[in-house]
DNA sequence: CGCGTCTTCGACGTGCTCGTCGGTGCAGGC
DNA sequence: GCCTGCACCGACGAGCACGTCGAAGACGCG
């Protein structure tokens, strides 16, 4: 559940799927000089351990049409029930991410938009979820970076540092 | 460099294969009662057109040990070289995702760490950014939703309205 | 030392996927 | 009416990536 026992040679696997998501065993095993055997053993125990979860085509968004990407920052009322709402609001069409903020009792949920129109509904759709009590939706200007890969954005420092 | 027409049966394909990463070409051919050479065809011109790009394996963040996610909304002095900033806060280490927001003349960033002293290398990296004025750093109590892939994110409807 | 487990290795075959190709039909332009 | 381009189809073959297996090395533990 927690965190898995991970040594050099698997970070350095996982870097290369993580950058290169199309390589293969064969081409693995050459690049890092380890029997292809050895790299599908390897390959194998991340799936098993749900280290990786198969692969996601990347899309464009904005060639797709979904030139606009909202951050809407949104409170409930007080009380339990922050579960439920949590779920409500990940489940609006449209929402990608929904976090839960640590002190301010608050959601940040980020959601890829077609244009004005769709925000409008977008907005539409928080105020009408129940116990939402206060919303406040952002506009991004600028998307300076969006990274579905996860390890290509750490310096090798603090990489190292998450092995056990 | 905008919108491409897409399709119902693009839609289709684009969708499957957003949904499972892994099906290859004979098995969407079955499932949607087109050729195989044809969903070829057509997926060729998504690369062609940059409407797919490669496929990211999917690494789990906890079991790599990155249990902490932090948001922060960062201000610059005021003047130009926004473009500079918004540069240098994507490069640092730890960052996933980092936009310009309308109006406020802020940045958001949103970074995956370790632990607090990662934390706190992440918040003095901010700091020392040339040209940050001011930050507030948020943690992340709970992770609701974080879909990699895009269109499951999305009603019927909406991706209806996304053809033309 | 001796046992068991984990890890690595190289070899192997085979199933399957990719990508090509030739041909067809449709639509639009001139 | 003809030509060109686009979309689609079905068949085909070559390559190869996957996954298996048996054996051997490394390591820990009693």
């Amino acid at each position: 559940m927690a965190d898995v026992n991970l040594d050099e040679k698997d970070f350095e696997i996982l870097r290369w799927l993580d950058r290169e998501g199309d390589v293969d065993v064969d081409e693995l095993s050459e690049k890092l000089g380890i029997s292809p055997s050895t790299v599908y053993y390897r390959m194998e125990k991340y799936r098993e351990q749900g280290i990786i979860d198969g692969k996601v085509p990347q899309l464009d968004q904005k060639k797709l049409g979904l030139n606009l990407t909202a951050i809407s920052e949104i409170k409930s009322e007080y009380g339990p029930g922050y579960d439920e709402i949590g779920e409500r609001l990940s489940n609006l069409s449209g929402v990608q991410t929904a976090y839960f903020m640590l002190g301010e009792k608050s959601f940040i949920l980020i959601a890829h938009l077609r244009d004005h129109d769709h925000l409008q509904k977008f907005v539409d759709d928080i105020i009408h979820t129940e116990g939402v009590s206060h919303s406040a939706t952002h506009i991004v200007l600028k998307t300076f970076k969006d990274e579905p890969r996860l390890l290509v954005n750490y310096e090798d420092e603090d990489l190292e540092a998450l092995r056990s």
